[in-house]
DNA sequence: AATTTTTAGTTGTATATGCAACTATATAGT
DNA sequence: ACTATATAGTTGCATATACAACTAAAAATT
């Protein structure tokens, strides 16, 4: 009965399908290169090679995850070789995470994966259609944003 | 260095943060109702409530989920009492899973919760943008597909 | 009909994630 | 200066997820 939904409900929908579609690629097209690091890992790393020497928080604050999910995905890139961890000096409870020279060879590897696919990804759109989609998702995120506000 | 990124990149970035700023809504929005179930319980539970006594297999080809995954979200929920297996009459392998009458309540308690959060998440939104959108994220989708048939 | 292959589901192992509780250090308030 | 509070990070526990290997049943092949 009433399998019929309301309208709305397929926005959301389209967006968290689309959303895994680009995880799983991803995955997918890392995997096939031989690259032996999970999607989250990888980008992770690239937030890091931009920002190498983050503390541990905040950069568990800017990539919005909880600081515990962050830290387990640090030590695991810190065993591989990847990351290193230092503690602040001024503030000692803090830890930097710096990038090591194998995270950026990697790294370089994962950006070259995805400018690849970023380019087959959006064939056919128009500049003008991917603007009012960037629109339109930056407003839902606002009205999301705005429930927390009140 | 270079922390500019090409332009394609934002694009599916904002698509992730808006995922993740919808799942994450939705999550404290249940939790504030009361409604003691995970996301991915409560969608699963709103497909059954849909198609209720589904072959599980093909459950788990629906809702995108690899199959193990699927069984151990189908067993809690079993344990929990809203839903129940079935072994299949005529192919002793296969397995229907049944949505009970505490499940439809449930059900009904999360489409509410949806109804309301859906209104508010698209304030401000014209209908023209919204299909642009979700022409842009189904050509996406396509483009990938597209990827995967070569 | 007997054998092989495919399919549905489960179990083992691994990753990513979040909440609660904890430790240690830093900051604020008195 | 001492105490209370806040913050950075870790550990324990739980959920969701996927791949590999397995069991059992069905379908296909010979």
């Amino acid at each position: 009965m009433s399998s019929k939904e309301p309208q709305q409900f397929e926005l959301v929908k389209t967006i968290g399908k689309t959303f895994k579609m680009l995880t799983m690629t991803l995955r997918d097209e890392m995997k096939a290169k031989g690259l032996n690091i999970t999607r989250q890992q990888g980008m992770l790393l690239r937030r890091l090679n931009i920002q190498s020497g983050i503390i541990q928080n905040e950069l568990a604050w800017i990539t919005e995850r909880d600081k515990t999910s962050l830290a387990r995905l640090i030590t695991k890139m810190e065993k591989n070789g990847l990351v290193y961890r230092k503690v602040d000096e001024k503030d000692k409870r803090a830890k930097r995470v710096f990038i090591t020279e194998k995270g950026r060879i990697l790294t370089e590897k994962i950006n070259k994966i995805l400018s690849d696919l970023f380019l087959k990804f959006q064939r056919g759109l128009k500049e003008n259609e991917i603007d009012i989609t960037m629109n339109t998702l930056q407003t839902i995120q606002n009205n999301l944003d705005n429930d927390f506000e009140i």
